[in-house]
DNA sequence: AACTAAAATGACCCGTTGGTCACTTTAGTC
DNA sequence: GACTAAAGTGACCAACGGGTCATTTTAGTT
């Protein structure tokens, strides 16, 4: 578009992009944060700038206002997450309940260990405010999970491993418990957390049969 | 306590009693309205009020402050449930996944079509804020619930009918996609509505197995 | 070292809204 | 119909917090 040297001699002095790009991502993961503790009502954009080491004013040189940031947050997050999706795939005669145990419970493990297993809880909680959010999630987010669960309910139906044909058809039935155990931990912070890895067992025995009693 | 010319004498002058109470009604349905449709922090008193045909002084005539409107409509709602629950008892030799169906789906289009069941919702997401609301949602609420299915869970192991020992041990199990699909209508609520009644039906037919190809 | 454009700052502004209170209206009692 | 206690009212207040912008700091260039 633009040559090199106009490029170049435009950005001739101050701070390199590099650091603006610094800035940008330590506030986009302080925004995260104060908005999974506190929600998006409840986070102060001088919190948000606190956390970062930053001063309020900051966050307008990067965002329109919260809700670009928050709108921000969110997308980054699911860029992020989409990028590092790597489901392996079922072994020839694997049954499909142990191969989704084997593929999911790392991965929720994982999910758990990072925090990042709350954003859902924040869309739920938030979604209804931000219509247009909640859409780019379910598209972005949501949909591929349930395309992909769709899959090997197909796999698992065509194995006559199920009791109905109602998982290809119904794919949030998998997901949901994880979902429900997510909400219950952040409601009951203090007391009787659930493992959402156990849930997700247990949920894979109910439906597919225990692994070791098939 | 004080004597019955005393209480009779003090209210003596002035609106009855029963007219207060009505007021106080009209009030708390404003504000379960307002609440679900808006959440706690975007719900104004002013609109409350509004709602309620009456003035925005008048609402702390009988509540201390927004918290404690809050408080008292998840309270009343609770109240409310809980007088309204009466299950049936299943058949000697019912299947439990036919009891469930029969006793359950009629519930839920009950708890649809009086708008009652986005409250778990506006539970999930303003929760964290309210701590000690959410215990008592959980024990007023989501106990008893876990309590019944297990009680049922136990019928359906005894019995076999079951692939695994878990929903027993994890009765959450078996609310968890009623509730996911309540978020789900509450996120998306112009495109797509998910029908409770079929997601949980498709629950039963998957983990109990369809009734009619048994 | 001088220069300067971009980045960062934080005191300030001002709209919003929860909550107050002096006043008005209502409805039982005598 | 006069009396009065409770219910209801809505203009008003104060605080809070999102967003602004004149000023200062930073760092790449010459």
């Amino acid at each position: 578009m633009t040559d090199p040297a106009t490029a170049k001699g435009r950005r001739a002095r101050g701070p390199s992009p590099a650091k603006t790009a610094a800035t940008r991502r330590a506030l986009l993961d302080a925004a995260l944060h104060t908005f999974l503790e506190y929600g998006f009502a409840d986070t102060r954009m001088s919190d948000v700038a606190k956390r970062a080491g930053l001063a309020k004013g900051t966050i307008y040189r990067h965002f329109d206002d919260k809700t670009a940031l928050f709108g921000e947050v969110l997308r980054t997050i699911m860029a992020g997450a989409a990028a590092g999706s790597a489901l392996p795939r079922p072994r020839a005669e694997e049954h499909t309940g142990d191969f989704l145990r084997r593929a999911v419970l790392p991965m929720l493990a994982q999910l758990q260990a990072s925090g990042m297993i709350a954003v859902p809880r924040l869309v739920a909680a938030e979604g209804p405010r931000f219509p247009e959010l909640a859409a780019v999630y379910r598209r972005v987010a949501i949909e591929p999970v349930l395309r992909i669960i769709r899959v090997y309910a197909r796999r698992a139906e065509r194995r006559g491993e199920l009791r109905s044909e109602g998982l290809s058809q119904m794919p949030i039935l998998l997901a949901a418990p994880v979902v429900v155990a997510t909400l219950w931990n952040g409601l009951f912070a203090s007391d009787g957390q659930l493992e959402v890895t156990a849930v997700f067992s247990a949920w894979i025995d109910l439906v597919f049969g225990n692994s070791t009693a098939r």
